[in-house]
Formats: C-alpha cells, structure tokens, sequence
DNA sequence: TTTGATTAGTTGTTTAACTAACTATATGCC
DNA sequence: GGCATATAGTTAGTTAAACAACTAATCAAA
C-alpha cells in the first residue's frame, strides 16, 4: 500500500489547493487595494516576462504551465492594457515575441513587494525548515505529474 | 526579517499553486477517461454532500470555500445532470437544501478511488513524514488568509 | 521539390470565479 | 407592530481554463 496517505476526509484540500487560492485571492485583494488593474494570471505572465523579456508565447506557456489557448487571450488582455506587445519573430515568422512595455516595467517592484507580503502573512508562525519542506514535496508532486 | 523564505524566483510556485493545478487536471482526465461527465468542482460538491446529505447552499459555500454565485451555479448545472435537487427549507423559507440523487450515490466510490489514485501517483516518492509536515504547512497557510 | 508531419498561434464553446447589484425572507430593536 | 439590518440566494458582466478544431509556417524525407 503506497504512499495511502489519504483516508476520506483528508484527500479534499490536496485535490482542490484551498491554500494556494487563499493566497492568490489575498494577493489579488491588495493588488485591488492598490488600484493596480491587474489580475493574478496577468501578473504570473509578467513575472516570466520581468525574468526573461522578449520570449514567444509557447515559451509563456512553459514557464506558466498554461495551454496555448490561455496564453494567447491573457497576452491579449495585457496588449489592451498596453502592457505587452507582440513583435513578429523574423527568423520564424509563426512565432510572436512578446516584450514589456515601460508601463509594465514600472510595475514589477511594487507587485513583487506585494506578493512577498503576501507569502509573509500566509506563512507567519510556520517555521523555516517546515517550508523548505513543504516546497520540497510540492516541487516533488509537480515533478511526478507534469 | 520574518520568514523572507521568499527571493524572486521562488514565490511563484506559491502564489499559482502548480502542485494542485496538477493535481486537479490528472484527476479530471481520469474523470473524463472514465466517461464520467463530470468537473472537478462538480465534484467537489458531492464530496461534502456525500459527507453530509441535505445541507444548505450558504453551507456548501463554506465548506468548499466558494461565494455564492459560484456555488448557485455549481448547484445549477449539477442538478441538470440530475445528480442533486434544490428542496426548499420549511423552517426558513430562505433557504434551499441540496439533496443528492440516487444517481450521484452510484459516484461516490468510484470517484473517491480515482482521488486517492490521483494523490497516489502525485505522493510516490515522497516520504509520508514530509507528507504530514505538508499538510500541516498549508493547513496553517489557509489558516493564516482565511 | 513536392508531400506529409510538426509547430506556433488563433477561434469557438462550455464551465467556473469574482464583483456588484438585486430580491426575498428573517431578525432585532424601539 | 413597524422599521432597520442582516442573511440566503439569484442575476449580470468580465476574466480565465480546458478542449477541439482550425490556419499558417516550417521541416523532413522521398
């Protein structure tokens, strides 16, 4: 009997990730607060592009574990925020690159900030080698299903 | 400094949840693999009916950690598939208890199995005392947002 | 060099989440 | 008893995810 961690009962908060939705709802809110007009999926798509700018969107579908359908409307939505632009790649005219714009430039220290706030009050009170932990075995099950 | 677990780079995996992402989509695959036409938030809401039968929307929204509109359409599209019924309470007429049908009785086992499967296949490898600290770990994270 | 398969991206459809605004019933206070 | 407030649920509008079907460009192999 492998790994029979899970009785009834104990099964429910793995499967769903109430604790990931709590914090990206808690992030969501102070990026409201903040009359930042942005949603958390919009930001995860920055987050990759602050790391690595000018990428295609097959690479953003990578980095966010995203299918291509939801790559392409999220980078339409951030094109009519004028946060993105694609840019036809001329060694391979199928592909986009995507790049930042100033305005999106401006907003990763403040989103950044916000978002480690947010992990610091989710994981007030938890001690560090339980993260580490915890980020192990996430990592781990991420590995073993993807 | 509390708990700066967090330097760019590592926040993301946190803030998205890709581990129960995973999750979610492996069980829904097998759901669909198995002919069973079914969402993982239909689901989610017979796991707490099968629980404990004939319990209120406003309960449903609390246990499955959803508002309302979310939850009146879940039960909207669930009883089209005829696996629930909305009864209306006689003590407050406000109220609507949700009941399951006989039909989504004949689910319970056979998508609790594929659950456990799913947690099963995401856990191999993994030691059940970093298991028992993860959990933990997130218990206190939703603890800490809710 | 043409044909067949692969890759990058888009479009359409269904389900769900979130916010805000709404209706109807119940409760509590004067 | 009557009025203010709170609670249960619904409706409307926007954003996003999953899947399937599609177009266009590239690549590979006969």
């Amino acid at each position: 009997m492998p790994n029979n961690q899970f009785k009834k009962g104990e099964l429910y908060s793995f499967v769903t990730g109430k604790a990931s939705t709590a914090i990206a709802r808690r992030l969501q809110k102070k990026f409201n607060t903040a009359t930042l007009n942005l949603t958390i999926e919009q930001w995860s798509v920055l987050y990759h592009l602050w790391k690595k700018d000018g990428i295609s969107q097959q690479e953003l579908c990578n980095a966010t574990f995203r299918d291509k359908p939801s790559i392409t409307r999220l980078v339409d939505n951030l094109e009519k925020l004028k946060l993105v632009k694609r840019v036809p790649s001329k060694s391979d005219r199928r592909m986009n690159m995507v790049f930042l714009t100033p305005e999106a430039l401006k907003l990763q220290e403040q989103t950044m900030e916000l978002a480690e706030e947010t992990l610091n009050e989710a994981l007030l009170t938890v001690p560090a080698d339980k993260i580490e932990v915890c980020k192990e075995v996430l990592q781990i099950v991420y590995d073993n299903l993807k």
